[in-house]
DNA sequence: CTGTGTGCAAACACTTTGCAGGTGT
DNA sequence: ACACCTGCAAAGTGTTTGCACACAG
């Protein structure tokens, strides 16, 4: 899918940095913060990364993962994820692997509905696996 | 439970920081953060309340607490659970109200397995549910 | 007395903000 | 042409480290 045309869809002016940083997210697997943004594009400020990554969130392009690192990482939003559901609800589970540092999103596996006590709303889900990843396993 | 004699346990000298930090734990049903402990305590350096979290993290007595605010949470590990299995397994779920800001133990919901595909090992389960909470609801 | 804990200073890492100038449409 | 995007500088916040001194056991 041509990048250009998705941000119009998204009415977001297309411009390199953009370019370079939704491309990066396409190609990787797994999630990205921004300092490791900004080690792979060196086109661009550190600040146009932030802002970026504040329009792609905002825009609901890309979602916040958990994370324990200590920097905020992001993942791409899988089409049909935003579309199925107004309000982002990224009810998948992420796994970080202890090993390689990767934190990825597993679509294929069901998050069985928390019922909590009465008088708790839930408006999101936040499943963080931690152990060692597949391909960790098999080196 | 005496504190002092609680730290003896395992290995730890007693000091007034120490008391002060693990006392504001057992009164806060919300997990504390290092900003949030200095707010509270003004008689220990930031650094002390820093190093006494590792300490405590080391030892068990406390986890982490997954959270998008920035700064890292912790909150006191139950007896009985430490006790259970000896690889600290939390496998509790969290739930941070996004009205109050606190993010507390809910240790009534139980966690269905989760299944990944061959290859992959788990070793800690992380949930975290954002919402409204009881109290920020009745009021 | 000895090893551990603490305070202070400084450095480091991540993130946000303001402003002037550049660029996509 | 205009609104929006970017770079640079600076400041704000969270966290770690080194070293000398203090204190618990």
């Amino acid at each position: 899918m041509d990048i250009k045309s998705f941000l119009g869809k998204h009415k977001l002016r297309h411009t390199e940095s953009r370019e370079e940083i939704l491309s990066l997210f396409a190609k990787h697997n797994a999630a990205l913060s921004q300092p490791e943004i900004e080690k792979s594009i060196h086109s661009c400020d550190r600040v146009t990364i932030y802002r970026t990554l504040a329009t792609y969130l905002e825009k609901g392009i890309i979602h916040k993962v958990l994370d324990d690192s200590g920097s905020a990482k992001y993942a791409l939003c899988r089409e049909e994820v935003c579309r199925k559901t107004h309000y982002h609800s990224h009810d998948h589970v992420h796994f970080k692997c202890n090993l390689c540092g990767d934190t990825t999103c597993i679509d294929e596996v069901y998050v069985t509905p928390f019922i909590l006590p009465e008088g708790f709303v839930i408006r999101e889900v936040n499943v963080l696996l931690q152990g060692e990843c597949i391909k960790c396993n098999r080196q």
